[in-house]
DNA sequence: CGCGGAGTTGAACGCATTCAAGTCTTGTGG
DNA sequence: CCACAAGACTTGAATGCGTTCAACTCCGCG
């Protein structure tokens, strides 16, 4: 994944050659491997280009709460370059690819290019507007709508950066690991997937999210993606398959 | 609330006072007004000079969810500077007092002195951590303990201004505003306080909450502050509070 | 072959919600 | 000045969603 496809409207075709120079050599970590640790002084942020990382928070019995899911293409780590270091960890899922970028070299960039820490700030600020839509998720949606919820999250986070169809995507993650994101049981998320699936919804297996019926989807988990500030094209695009779909669902119902 | 007392280590005297020349004028709101809504472009960002603010999101049945509580003397509305406007509504929480900002005055300054967007968005990141954290205590702590955390947050990030000791401090939410940021009904907040009133632990009435046993506030809440990003002074005075707490019970357990 | 992790399912329990009634305070209008 | 309405707080009782505990299957891997 590439710095320009990920982020269209942030960094330009020259912007995204420039940053792609500073990275380092591609890395591989298999699942569940620590990318970053919390209270550590780190000299680096990282691009995410293939796979998923989580930022998670230990509780005192051990379980894991995952405070953000990254998906290819996600500029992780922004915070340690102001800050010095995070407060969390934040480790694999699924196998990865990873490329550093000095922070000596993005400041350097920053001072003699100042639009590049606007753009910077910019892919922060919208992070934050995923973690307080998580905060909506967890804290207002019961089990079954906040599955569905995070299914079109993901869903919707991929397919703007045209790495999957509104029918299918990839989510490797384990039904612990869902619950974790969820802030549900293991057993819980079972059950509830189980619901998504004899209702026809959607279909999550091997990694892999079937999406059966998109609108039902979004329905059940009473999604809106308008923090998802998304480029507008995207949005429209969106926006008119969901329409068409309901135009052809209404056309079978006729029948 | 001045800025530099606000954010010590942000923004130096110097930097303060510049700001606060480009301020509006004070605008001082009654409970319950809207400060900022979503989706209307802003011109805008806001000093929450006094009083506490809320960021909410509705459910389908009406009823909010806090994504954040604003402190007196923090800077607020800052995504809308980058992103343009945002994705909730931003209401007065008790009365409050707001000066505002212009964006095209917050644009030239930064551009004259690159070093102040740095400062600024090392806030949103501050924010985005405390977000995180939410989700965390959200996800994964029963209603009892996240109210007291709750508390242990609200308590420190006035501690950290200056605006309170660690007996007491202002909190001028309803029950049924502590559920909402807390994500529980408000019957079960009120059970909730009971019982920590009960523990003698600490006691929410009339807008303030009276601390009686601050080390088991945060045992209770399984808090830790390490999100908050505090000044060094600030957090070794808190530890060494809490020692020193903790030395005098401990010498009174041994009477 | 046997182990361990992931997924599935049943049953009992319990935390939190819901519904409801009643108190208290505050502010407003008769 | 009092009556009354509205909102905040409190408490009880019933319900139910989600957790917990437990058993079992399936699959990949040593």
């Amino acid at each position: 994944m590439d710095l320009h496809l990920a982020y269209p409207d942030i960094f330009s075709r020259a912007d995204a050659a420039t940053l792609t120079m500073l990275m380092g050599p591609r890395q591989e970590l298999r699942p569940r491997q620590r990318i970053a640790r919390a209270n550590v002084p780190m000299c680096q942020s990282i691009y995410l280009e293939q796979g998923f990382a989580a930022r998670y928070r230990l509780d005192r019995t051990g379980r894991r709460q995952f405070l953000s899911l990254h998906v290819p293409g996600d500029f992780i780590d922004l915070p340690s370059l102001v800050l010095g270091s995070i407060d969390h960890d934040i480790d694999s899922v699924g196998t990865v690819v990873l490329r550093g970028i000095a922070h000596g070299d993005l400041g350097r960039l920053m001072a003699e290019h100042p639009p590049l820490m606007r753009n910077l700030w910019r892919i922060s600020l919208m992070d934050a507007a995923v973690h307080r839509y998580w905060i909506f998720r967890i804290g207002r949606l019961p089990g079954r709508a906040r599955v569905a919820n995070f299914f079109c999250e993901m869903l919707i986070r991929q397919y703007a950066r045209g790495l999957c169809s509104t029918q299918r995507f990839e989510l490797p993650l384990t039904q612990t690991d869902l619950g974790e994101a969820c802030g549900i049981t293991p057993v819980h998320a079972n059950r509830m997937l189980g619901e998504l699936r004899a209702d026809g919804i959607c279909d999550f297996a091997d990694g892999e999210v079937e999406v059966h019926d998109l609108p039902a989807l979004i329905r059940t988990g009473h999604f809106s993606w308008d923090y998802l500030y998304l480029p507008s094209e995207i949005d429209g695009a969106l926006r008119q398959q969901l329409s068409a779909g309901a135009l052809r669902a209404a056309a079978q119902g006729m029948r």
